[in-house]
RNA sequence: GCGCUCGUAGCUCAGCUGGAUAGAGCGUUUGGCUACGAACCAAAAGGUCAGGGGUUCGAAUCCCUUCGAGCGCACCA
């Protein structure tokens, strides 16, 4: 039941039956905050204002007279300077919860991606040790906006660029291979660069308890291949119990096979965007609005990482997207420019990637501020985080807060009072409905789609919030903002514990119970289906 | 020095492509369980939306500027 898009039907008609111009995009439906001022309002007649020069307040007034009354209408009021306000018909809003109980599980979803083929990668992070709390809320996200796009009817592929080649990787390895050596009573050469986690010491341990003394004398290459089977299999782990999961691992060892490197290199060179200088090859990149060209081989003759990335997107092109999505932490954002520089110069339209830059995540430990560090060590990782405070208020924090806030995450905070976390506050909403719907069950109290005993003001305005729930899921597809839906569905909530506390649901008068039970059945799927899509569970007994 | 992102209540954060009296949670204060689950509800207090200009019917939101913070400015990835 989509109200708003009723309204403006009606707004558009009038106006046409006036001949007054307008621009559809410009009739904005808005639910206003205090609810004296109608269910909607438009400030269509403000906008207009300046076109047809003529006061507000008289455009609105020739609008409402013009306006035919429906019967889903009630009334319309006229409020300075210039707002209509819409008040709906009890008996039309109210009829909208039998289409959200047959709906069910599909309640929300919509087709306005038109099946678009998007390509979303995220977390990417090097196998080169195990995933903390930054990499958490790239999860987090890139997995939420996925749920949110498939609902709102994208085809969605979640990507893993694995990138097992390249100096990381070769750092790894060398790591591996000296802890190794240490445990073989043999000096340690750790690299400056090298790997310093707790995990590459367990690697080696591996290998010493199979093999003994004896792969001191092996190629670096063996370090690499047990090294990045053992911290992807981990990632993969780690993720699973985040919630996290993907459709396609991409490895750069296999992009470099298929021989894309040699193909975007061709494409670049035909471009005539590549030049020589100081021995180097250099892409023009600053010809697409770049602050300066970029170095694709070096006067060594290897390749810099912005190759392979080229050839990895190109791959990513050829397998037919409408759309690519990269989530990126904001310590790559000056890397942006050149991406979509080197894609221009591939041909392809800049405006077809999008990234998505996360602000870094600090945290904070005791008070002060610990540095998130990867060579370190040191830091939590999702697995930890998971367990001391547990999945869904783990990924209900990270769902609930905007890519763009550079948070700080208390941990002693987090693990003392997670209680406090709202998403405990949502899932009792759920559960609360839930056991009032055993209890009706037990008793025998069956839901009545023929909603008319129970209109209130509370019942009103917690059944126009659960028809919202579409238009949030659109906006936020379109907006890749997963958090509007826990702002959503923590004020759906707590409309029904307001609800809860002011109407009895199941009573004597068991016509009315059983209309009530419906309204809040309705209110138990929208929560449901809302939290599915940020990765937290609605549970029914807590 | 240049670039990107940000600055909202004591703290952590929302604020929907400019709308009506700027909102939540935590913390502080005060009420509410013989109840369908009190992990809740009702209410109070708390704001120069970093500062200053501009755009207009109207600005936390858009533009300019100052200050402050984070992150980048490699023939590393």
């Amino acid at each position: 039941m989509n109200l708003k898009l009723m309204i403006k039907k009606t707004i558009i008609k009038a106006l046409e039956e006036l001949n007054i111009e307008y621009d559809s995009k410009r009739i904005i439906i808005e639910i206003p905050k205090n609810r004296e001022n109608g269910d909607f309002s438009s400030n269509i007649a403000m906008q207009l204002s300046g076109t047809l020069k003529k006061k507000p307040v008289e455009i609105a007034e020739r609008l409402v007279k013009t306006m035919e009354k429906s019967g889903k209408i009630e009334k319309c009021e006229i409020a300075m300077p210039g707002f209509i306000n819409f008040y709906l018909d009890n008996e039309y809003i109210f009829s909208g919860i039998k289409s959200i109980i047959k709906d069910d599980s599909n309640y929300g979803r919509s087709n306005m991606g038109n099946n678009k083929k998007i390509n979303i990668e995220f977390v990417s992070a090097n196998p080169t040790g195990i995933l903390h709390l930054g990499t958490a809320r790239g999860a987090a996200y890139g997995s939420n906006l996925a749920n949110i796009m498939t609902f709102a009817g994208y085809n969605v592929t979640k990507e893993y660029y694995v990138n097992d080649a390249g100096n990381q990787i070769d750092n790894l390895g060398i790591s591996i291979r000296e802890r190794y050596k240490g445990l073989c009573l043999l000096t340690e050469n750790m690299p400056e660069n090298g790997y310093y986690g707790n995990e590459i010491i367990s690697i080696a341990k591996i290998i010493k308890d199979k093999y003994g003394n004896g792969k001191i004398n092996e190629n670096i290459s063996f370090f690499k291949e047990v090294g990045v089977d053992y911290l992807l299999n981990i990632i993969k782990e780690d993720l699973y119990n985040f919630g996290v999961s993907f459709d396609i691992w991409t490895s750069e060892k296999e992009i470099r096979a298929k021989g894309k490197i040699e193909e975007s290199l061709d494409i670049l060179n035909k471009s005539g965007l590549i030049y020589e200088k100081d021995n180097a090859k250099w892409l023009r990149t600053t010809a697409y609005g770049d602050d300066k060209d970029r170095v694709l081989i070096k006067s060594d003759g290897s390749y810099t990482y912005l190759v392979p990335d080229i050839a990895y997107h190109l791959d990513k092109f050829d397998r037919k997207y409408d759309e690519l999505i990269d989530v990126l932490g904001a310590d790559h954002h000056s890397y942006v420019s050149r991406l979509k520089a080197s894609i221009e110069a591939l041909g392809y339209d800049p405006k077809m990637l999008s990234v998505k830059l996360l602000q870094m995540v600090r945290l904070l430990r005791s008070g002060t501020i610990a540095k998130m560090s990867k060579r370190a060590g040191g830091n939590i990782t999702i697995s930890e985080l998971v367990e001391e405070i547990g999945i869904d208020a783990a990924r209900y924090f990270f769902a609930s807060r905007s890519l763009d806030t550079q948070m700080d995450f208390d941990i002693d905070l987090a693990m003392s009072k997670s209680n406090e976390n709202p998403a405990f506050y949502v899932q009792y909403a759920h559960a609360r409905i839930c056991s009032i719907l055993r209890e009706a069950q037990a008793k025998k109290i069956k839901l009545s789609l023929d909603v008319k005993d129970i209109y209130s003001s509370d019942a009103k305005a917690l059944i126009l919030k659960t028809y919202e729930f579409m238009d949030v899921v659109e906006t936020s597809a379109m907006k890749k903002e997963p958090h509007l839906i826990t702002n959503y569905v923590y004020e759906l909530s707590s409309l029904f514990h307001s609800y809860y506390g002011k109407e009895k649901i199941l009573t004597d008068d068991e016509n009315v119970s059983s209309q009530k039970l419906s309204l809040i059945k309705s209110v138990q799927i929208t929560i449901k289906n809302a939290l599915s899509l940020i990765g937290v569970n609605a549970i029914e007994k807590m």
